[in-house]
Formats: structure tokens, C-alpha cells, sequence
DNA sequence: CGGGTTTGACCCGCGC
DNA sequence: GCGCGGGTCAAACCCG
């Protein structure tokens, strides 16, 4: 790092009793101070003198001196924590590579060669895609060849990310929304010669081009998410154009239709309906695949459905309950969190393969064939204390709440199972509720590459005073559980961040993925001082230390951005008159 | 004026 | 073949 610091002279570095680093940079001997107290401290001394003019301007030099030590220290402080935090994960990498290998030495085998088969390949998950022995070769694994050795048979989720032209910012993930489209569509889609044709698509497929032809009852797959939002449609991150409405049978709401403009040649679309029984739950009905490089906010919601009709596509063909899934279910739902990270910022993971053999539920998904099309519907509106098990076995649990009174609040249950179990985790998000739908208070958790101003943030998270909110939006809440109920998302997110801080230039983090983010997880209960109130203690101190975490302090608090955020925003229809339409 | 929405018309698949 | 319902088109309309 470097760092432009005046140099003072000699006196005043004696008088405010200064050393060197190995960088040569100058620190303050009294660094336990945060950067704000000794600002403070230093400020309100120095205040008196300053009515001289003379002094006022050495004061002022003195002050930002002062200042950027202070910031120094603080970033010091962080490199030291961090390497000693990295030497902790080596070490437990290695205990868990050891522990990876036994467990898989002692995994059972399997009766059916196709489950041999299924258990003993490294699983290549191009979400939305069909899993052909082809594009098990996915140019984007970051598994290497020495990580496979390691991990033995491993998980890898290529996220069917492609880049499009040389151009670095745009290295955001594609993904395929549909489990049956294949890359041969992608091609077709990305000639651009017909500007998404569904009739014509639909022309191709009768005419034995498409995967549909050859298996007929069985056309695009769509993933449906039942969910509370009192706005117009969720928002994904997505930006959508409708292009139709319709009363349709049995539902005095109507449906509407929208079509994905982030690329004029999408073909993703989807169906925003309300539930005739409730008219609170919004269902929303993806269909298709994104051809496009998908905004960091669009990915989870996209990931999180491509996942879904992965699931579709692995599991099953008809109508299932969820309870008590079959293998390829675990596995689907495995991907669907960890997909949910990955695609965060366009990283791939790899997942220990030893993982598939836990059992973990999504709130109420059900698998049916609705007018010829698998559909999987994942049911968000359940009861949190139905759907979300993994605090029966917290060995340690940290809630953290934080809140803002105008924007959102943020809940987060951290917890960690014990020994036999994965670490599990929920991250709640808590909206204000209902009074201000086109609030600009999304909430959205990126894990993006945005500049940060880190030692802001630093600064704030210390002198932010989280609260109760006042009122916890169920959609979020459920819709954060469903999503982070899943036990490996600990691993996932985990990953997620390690891939991420490689992605930054944490070379060293590379191979030991995994247990990185873990640790911090695990850590997260340690820094965090008592909640004022209940259960809630900030979570900014932590994350905000993760770089590239992207948490928007506001207002003194936290706004967790999370890609899933509701209720909508600008971007995905949410005026007020389709609010009004929709509420005919 | 451009982009998004509305809405009636149309197409298509499916069941009878 | 016909009717029904889902899905889409496209002209008209609205809005910033």
C-alpha cells in the first residue's frame, strides 16, 4: 500500500510521539485509539489555539496529518488481523482436507450404478443448462486440477458465466434460467437474427432443432417464487418491460407479463400474478434464459431461479412434495444457495462433494407440470419457524440487527452448527413495512466490486447504534430464509468471499477456500459488542471489514444491499400505475 | 420524442 | 372442429 503522508518535521513527530512501519510510514504510538477518538481527542485540544489565523492553518495540517495516521494505523491494525486470521485458516484447511479425505474414504457406495455414477463425478452445475459430459469442461471452473485432487470428488458450479468481449467491467455472470436450454439456444439467441421469436422458437422446436422436440411433454422449465411483497412485482435486479396483461381463469388479479430488456434479445421472461387466495403473496413465474451479462444485483434472484429449474431439470418430472427430497434435490438445493454466492460476483465454487449426503429443506418447493411446462415453485410465504430448522442445533447463534428509520433493517442470525453438521447460517433482511412500496429502500446484497470507502464505513459502523425495527417485512424475512436456510450456504458464502478476496489479489487464499470465509463467519460472534437492545448487535462491524462486501452505511446505519430486495425499485415496472393496475 | 404501459386482437395448444 | 384459455403482438396511449 502506499500512502502520501506530509512529512512533519522532526520536533512535532517527538512531540506526538510518532514511528516508522516497515512501510515507512508514520504511525502514532497510541493506535489503540480509534481513528474517530483521537480525530476527537486532537480536535478539541488543538480548538483554543486555533483563533490565531497562523495557527489555524497549522492546525488544520497538523489535523489531516494527524487524521491519515490515524487512518493508517486503523489499515495496519486490519493487515494484522488479517494475516493472523489467514495463518488460522491454512491451519484449518489442512485439518479439513484431512477430514474431507476420511469422510469420502468412508462414504458408503451407493446401489445404483447411476447413483455411483451421479455420487462419483465431479458434477458440473452450468445452471440452466442441461449437464452433458460436454460442458462438464466449463472454461470458467476454478476448480483446478490440484483443488480436485484435494477435494476428491467435487461440486463445481460453473455458473454458465461467459464474458462478453474484453472488456473487464463487463465480467458479469450470464445465466441460464431454463434447465433445458442449451448452449445451442444461447447461440441461436445470440446471432440476434430474431429478436426473441417465440412463435418461431417454438416453429424451431417443432422442427427437431430444440432439446424440447426430442423430449415433447417437456418444455421450458419454469421456476415460480410465491412470496409477500406489497409492491407490483419483486424486484430482482432485472430490468423488465411488460408487454401484456391478462385476466386469467380463476384469478380475478391479472396476470402480467414482462419481458427482460437488459438485452434487447433475452428471451427470460417472466409472469407476475397475484394469489387469488391472498392477494399479499405475489407469484412470480421465470421462464428462459438470460443471454446477457446479468447487473451484480440481478444475480441472485436470476442464480436463485436457475438453480431452481436445475433442480427441476436433475430432479424430477413431476409432482413431488418437497419434504424428504431424493438425492438430486440436496444437490439442486445445495446449488441454489451456493449459486446464490457465486454468482454474487461472477465466481465459481467448488463445494466438497461429501456435502450432498445432508438432507436440508426450501420452504415448500413443489415440482408440477402446469400446462405442459415443469414448473418448481418455491414457496416463500411460509412461516419462518416452518421452514427454517438449522437453529435446532446452533451451537453458537449470533443475531444482529440493525436498522435505519428510513431505509431497511437488517437481521442477521448467524449461527454455526455443531460437529457433525455444516455451519449454518440465516441472513434476514427486514424491510419497513408497506408505507413507502417504491421506497428506494431495495435492499440488496452485493458482493460487488464498488470502490469503498472503507475507512468511512470503518468509521461509521463505530459509532452506529443499531435498533429493533420497527417493522420486519415478512416477504424479506421469508425470502432471506428460504434462501439462506440451506446448510451449506455457510460453505457457499464462505467460498463466496474467499473467491471474492482472491479475486482482489488475496493470493494466498486461493486453495484454501472454504474455511476462509468460514472463519470469518465463525468469528462473526467475536467482534461484535452487545446488542443495546434484544438480540440485535450491528453486523456492519464485520462485514464492513470484508473487502468488497458492499454494506451502505446511511444515516448513521446499515443498509445491507441484498439483490433480492423488496419491494420494488425503478427498473422492474414499479410505478404507481402498475401498482394500480395490478390492484384492479 | 423515446421508452414504457395498456389493451384489444390474434395465435396456438389442448381438451372435448 | 370447436371452444376455451394462455400467451403474445402491436397500435394507441401515457409520461418524463
Amino acid at each position: 500500500m502506499e500512502v502520501v503522508v506530509e512529512k512533519p518535521d522532526v520536533e512535532e513527530e517527538r512531540k506526538v510521539g510518532c514511528f516508522h512501519d516497515e512501510h515507512g510510514v508514520k504511525i502514532r504510538e497510541d493506535s489503540t485509539l480509534i481513528p474517530s477518538e483521537k480525530w476527537a481527542m486532537e480536535y478539541t485540544s488543538a480548538r483554543p489555539s486555533s483563533t490565531n489565523p497562523k495557527d489555524s492553518t497549522s492546525f488544520t495540517q497538523e489535523h489531516r496529518l494527524e487524521s491519515t495516521k490515524a487512518e493508517m494505523v486503523e489499515v495496519r491494525e486490519e493487515n494484522q488481523r488479517l494475516k493472523l486470521i489467514l495463518t488460522r485458516i491454512t491451519e484449518d484447511y489442512q485439518s479439513l482436507s484431512d477430514i474431507v479425505r476420511r469422510e469420502q474414504a468412508k462414504k458408503p457406495i451407493k446401489n445404483t450404478p447411476a447413483a455411483d455414477e451421479e455420487v462419483e463425478e465431479t458434477v458440473s452445475l452450468r445452471l440452466g443448462t442441461s449437464s452433458s459430459g460436454q460442458r462438464k469442461e466449463d472454461k470458467m471452473k476454478i476448480v483446478t486440477g490440484k483443488d480436485s485432487e484435494r477435494f476428491g470428488g467435487c461440486l463445481t458450479l460453473g455458473l454458465n458465466m461467459k464474458f462478453e468481449g474484453s472488456d473487464d467491467s463487463l465480467k458479469e455472470p450470464v445465466l441460464n434460467l431454463s434447465s433445458d436450454n442449451s448452449s445451442e439456444e444461447l447461440k441461436e439467441e445470440d446471432t440476434g437474427a430474431e429478436p426473441w421469436p417465440p412463435r418461431k422458437a417454438a416453429n424451431s422446436a417443432r422442427n427437431g432443432d430444440d432439446e424440447a422436440s426430442q423430449q415433447p411433454l417437456v418444455k421450458k422449465a419454469r421456476v415460480s417464487v410465491r412470496a409477500r411483497c406489497d409492491g407490483p412485482t419483486m424486484n430482482d435486479g432485472c430490468q423488465w418491460r411488460k408487454y401484456g396483461q391478462k385476466i386469467s381463469k380463476g384469478n380475478p388479479c391479472p396476470r402480467a407479463y414482462y419481458r427482460c430488456t437488459v438485452a434487447p434479445a433475452c428471451p427470460v421472461r417472466k409472469q407476475v400474478q397475484r394469489c387469488a387466495e391472498d392477494m399479499s403473496i405475489l407469484i412470480t413465474t421465470y421462464e428462459g434464459a438470460h443471454n446477457h451479462p446479468l447487473p451484480i444485483s440481478a444475480s441472485a434472484m436470476a442464480s436463485t431461479t436457475a438453480a431452481a429449474a436445475s433442480m427441476l431439470k436433475s430432479g424430477s418430472s413431476a409432482s413431488q412434495p418437497a419434504v424428504g427430497f431424493p438425492d438430486s434435490f440436496s444437490t439442486a438445493n445445495c446449488n441454489l444457495a451456493t449459486s446464490i454466492n457465486a454468482n454474487l460476483h461472477g465466481l465459481n465454487l467448488s463445494v466438497s462433494d461429501n456435502l450432498r449426503s445432508q438432507q436440508f429443506h426450501l420452504p415448500n418447493p413443489l415440482i408440477s407440470s402446469i400446462t405442459s411446462h415443469p414448473t418448481i415453485t418455491l414457496d416463500l410465504t411460509v412461516p419462518p419457524s416452518c421452514s427454517f430448522q438449522a437453529n435446532q442445533f446452533n451451537s453458537f447463534s449470533s443475531n444482529f440487527t440493525t436498522t435505519t428509520p428510513r431505509y431497511s433493517s437488517t437481521r442477521f442470525n448467524i449461527s454455526s452448527s455443531d460437529t457433525n453438521s455444516l455451519p449454518t447460517y440465516e441472513i434476514s433482511k427486514y424491510l419497513n413495512n408497506g408505507a413507502q412500496p417504491y421506497d428506494k429502500s431495495s435492499v440488496s446484497l452485493s458482493l460487488g466490486r464498488q470502490p469503498h470507502d472503507y475507512l468511512y464505513r470503518s468509521y461509521l459502523q463505530k459509532t452506529t447504534k443499531p435498533s429493533i425495527p420497527p417493522n420486519q417485512h415478512p416477504l424479506t424475512d421469508t425470502l432471506a430464509k428460504a434462501i439462506t436456510s440451506d446448510p451449506k450456504f455457510h460453505s457457499a458464502l464462505a467460498a463466496t468471499i474467499t473467491s471474492y478476496v482472491e479475486g482482489r489479489g488475496g493470493k494466498e487464499a486461493v486453495g484454501h477456500g472454504l474455511k476462509w470465509g468460514e472463519q470469518h463467519l465463525n468469528s462473526l460472534a467475536l467482534p461484535f459488542p452487545a446488542a443495546p437492545q434484544g438480540n440485535g448487535c450491528t453486523t456492519s462491524s464485520y462485514f464492513n471489514r470484508l473487502p468488497g462486501l458492499n454494506l451502505n452505511t446511511q444515516q448513521g446505519s446499515l443498509l445491507l444491499q441484498s439483490s433480492l430486495g423488496f419491494p420494488s425499485t425503478k427498473g422492474v415496472s414499479a410505478t404507481p400505475r402498475d401498482h394500480n393496475a395490478e390492484n384492479m
